[in-house]
DNA sequence: TAATCTATGTATAAGTA
DNA sequence: TTACTTATACATAGATT
């Protein structure tokens, strides 16, 4: 597709390998739009350059704007775009369970939401402990005094959350419980009853 | 690139749609393919169509790999292909904290290898959490005493996961102190001194 | 459905600025 | 770099089986 026919293998030549790159990347992440648009599906893209930045394109902006409120911890960030792009990963494998779920009846559906929350905290959990890599990173230029400030808050915080998980183990036992309990009236679960998964 | 031009808008035959979508989808593919092998860069690309089915690419093979060792699990589920291709999603996200990671130096990367099982523990633990929310849709056709069987099982499965992650929690802290003690003497890591991350 | 064909529109490898 | 230009190669829309 240009003055002469190119195999397909690494191009060694340093400079037009950063020029295909950049003409390439365009073109594709131009036919991911148009694909996902022309066929009305949901797209993730992604390309990491092998100098470490990171390009995507990813259709469903309405779910990033979901998963962005459950990793919020990363707008307090200096370097918040970076982390947004995580979010966006994150994002597109939460993608695949949010498109299944729209295709089980209405009652699964229903019945499945308080494990879909468990499972978007999994993933924030995940990109916070990402988070507390990258600080340990920066740590290091640190003197030891601040460190050890670091580390405890670090801690700290990695407690909460499994205390959090715990509870969130809580929960999914209770929806399993109200779940048996339900079908043991219809074998089935109603919506009204969706709303008694947790006590009061 | 057609006989005619065609606007970039939905689609609206159904048919045609469907036609577009199997062509530009493994054009897209073979394009993502191209490009990760013409400059050597790491590519995640994953297309949902709206029946649910999902169709992906993935440079990087080596580190599915990796990846597949902590979700071993899968193997033992009947739809393995399907969970599979979560693994890979989760391949994509570790990816680019790997890639980072090279971009440190030495010293750091030793030090940081502990965390990095963590974070992919914790991508299985998340996975997981979607194969058991899989299986509790399953689970609706069956009887209530088979339901109480699985239940029971995957909360054991979720005790032993939180366990695990607590005991992953020590690691860390033990690495935490291990990084600071190490930093009293040199300011630095030194390779040898990694390998005391973990008590004798 | 799913392949194959083919006219045409697009992407892009080199060249140029 | 970064952006145009242009000749070609490639992708694909619609038609035909």
């Amino acid at each position: 597709m240009g003055r002469r026919k190119v195999e397909i293998k690494r191009i060694e030549d340093k400079n037009s390998r950063q020029v295909t790159f950049s003409k390439r990347r365009s073109g594709l992440i131009k036919k991911a739009r148009e694909l996902s648009v022309l066929c009305d599906v949901e797209i993730a893209l992604v390309v990491f350059s092998s100098r470490g930045r990171l390009y995507e394109f990813s259709s469903g902006d309405s779910l990033v704007k979901l998963l962005g409120r459950y990793s919020g911890h990363y707008e307090q960030e200096p370097e918040a775009s970076k982390y947004y792009n995580k979010a966006v990963l994150s994002f597109a494998e939460v993608l695949h369970i949010v498109q299944s779920q729209l295709e089980e009846s209405t009652i699964e559906q229903l019945s499945l939401r308080d494990l879909e929350k468990l499972e978007i905290q999994l993933a924030a959990t995940l990109s916070g402990t990402r988070a507390r890599k990258s600080q340990l990173v920066r740590e290091t230029i640190l003197t030891r005094q601040e460190k050890e400030k670091l580390l405890k808050a670090e801690n700290e915080g990695l407690e909460r959350e499994i205390a959090e998980m715990e509870k969130n183990e809580d929960c999914r036992r209770e929806m399993a419980i109200a779940l048996m309990s339900n079908t043991e009236n219809s074998g089935h679960l109603r919506q009204s009853q969706t709303l008694m998964l947790l006590p009061p």
